[in-house]
DNA sequence: GAGTTTGTTAACAGTCTTGTTAATAATCAT
DNA sequence: ATGATTATTAACAAGACTGTTAACAAACTC
């Protein structure tokens, strides 16, 4: 652990989340992981046993990413519902534009392996009540001061992930359909996140009639 | 192909499709499939050739039901602008409801090989491209009308996709982290595609300021 | 510096998977 | 009915991929 370069197991995980990200689970061969971290395959044996705790390891630190770029959304400060919201889609696209693939990896890895998913279920799933349950108060009170229509804290919670999680998604065959390359596009980028903001505040302002 | 059981080429697409549709082409195993479909595997490679022609099959089989059912979609009558969207995203809506793991499908296989897309993007190109101009001069005669306010088409028809599509897509990852399951619950749906289509009727609608 | 631990390599074993082949049966055409 | 075509089976070939092993090198401990 101490002379010996042990950068050579960062190497290993580097490629190897690369590998896993771009070819997803079944796609990726661990020779070619070991051959783009320039170690030998068995190299890639000796600090992972397997393939699927290499895998692990890409996994739950992608997922950890991911759940704490979502948790830092939603510690929000004393602000009217709706720009509380505002600020919450505007973060959130902001974590996702730094990591763009992780959406997809992971819709595709539980889709084809769902029990792989069961080890961080109950983080998300008490963490989703939580935030649902504050989110419901929050917004009966905003609905009972009118500063806001009535809505399914689900339901809006459902809204906003789609407008700012699904482009993401979608980028591959958009890009496959065009010819254009959306990662250079960084004005797409901006436009897309203030009509999300834009569309989701239409959705809170109580209509006028 | 007269008096034997051609049936068995039948078996042996469904029996790829429910395969694919599952596990993407990595996953899919072609001795799997053939037991599905219960003929050998010799069986499966004497009527067609390769892996790689039997996914083929599939995949524009596949395609071609998604784009056909989105033309469906845009041969609109001369109804009011927004009562034309409301409708558009209701019937759009209703073929991924009957089709729900194609969007995921679709959305896997080109993330992982770009290059096999390239059949049928000169079809989606071209279609889109008219479908984007011929919807843009509706928007604008809209906006000047002042039943609207401006929107880009391509803006517009992103917001419809991204609302309507995401929810199916993002299936697996909800019924892994809160045990439910979706297919049964056709509340949830209904629901789903009323709130689809009162945001984008909110979006539309012109602010009364 | 002798011995122990850790890192590294090359070769290989075993399994899984795709695809082929050669022999056999069923169907069809005439 | 006979020959040609199509369908079907079982066994096998070749390769890809994961994982192991045995031998060797480097560093670390004392």
């Amino acid at each position: 652990m101490t002379k010996h370069q042990n950068n050579k197991e960062q190497a290993i995980l580097a490629a190897a989340k690369e590998e896993f990200l771009d070819k997803g689970y079944d796609g990726a061969r661990t020779t070619s992981i070991a051959r783009n971290a320039g170690v030998t395959h068995a190299m890639l044996h000796y600090y992972f046993k397997t393939k699927e705790q290499l895998f692990e390891h890409i996994f739950h630190e992608t997922m950890g990413m991911l759940v704490e770029g979502i948790l830092e959304v939603f510690t929000q400060t004393e602000k009217p519902f709706k720009q509380r919201i505002a600020e919450a889609l505007d973060i959130h696209f902001e974590v996702i534009r730094q990591n763009p693939r992780l959406p997809l990896f992971m819709i595709r890895e539980v889709a084809s392996r769902p029990e792989r998913f069961a080890v961080i279920k109950n983080i998300i799933s008490t963490f989703a009540g939580n935030l649902l349950t504050t989110m419901q108060k929050d917004i009966d009170q905003a609905v009972s001061d009118g500063e806001i229509s009535p809505i399914d804290a689900t339901t809006l919670l459902l809204d906003m992930i789609s407008l700012n999680v699904f482009p993401f998604i979608v980028k591959p065959v958009y890009e496959a359909a065009t010819g254009l390359n959306l990662n250079d596009d960084s004005k797409f980028w901006d436009l897309r996140k203030k009509e999300n903001i834009e569309l989701i505040m239409r959705r809170l302002t109580p209509s006028q009639a």
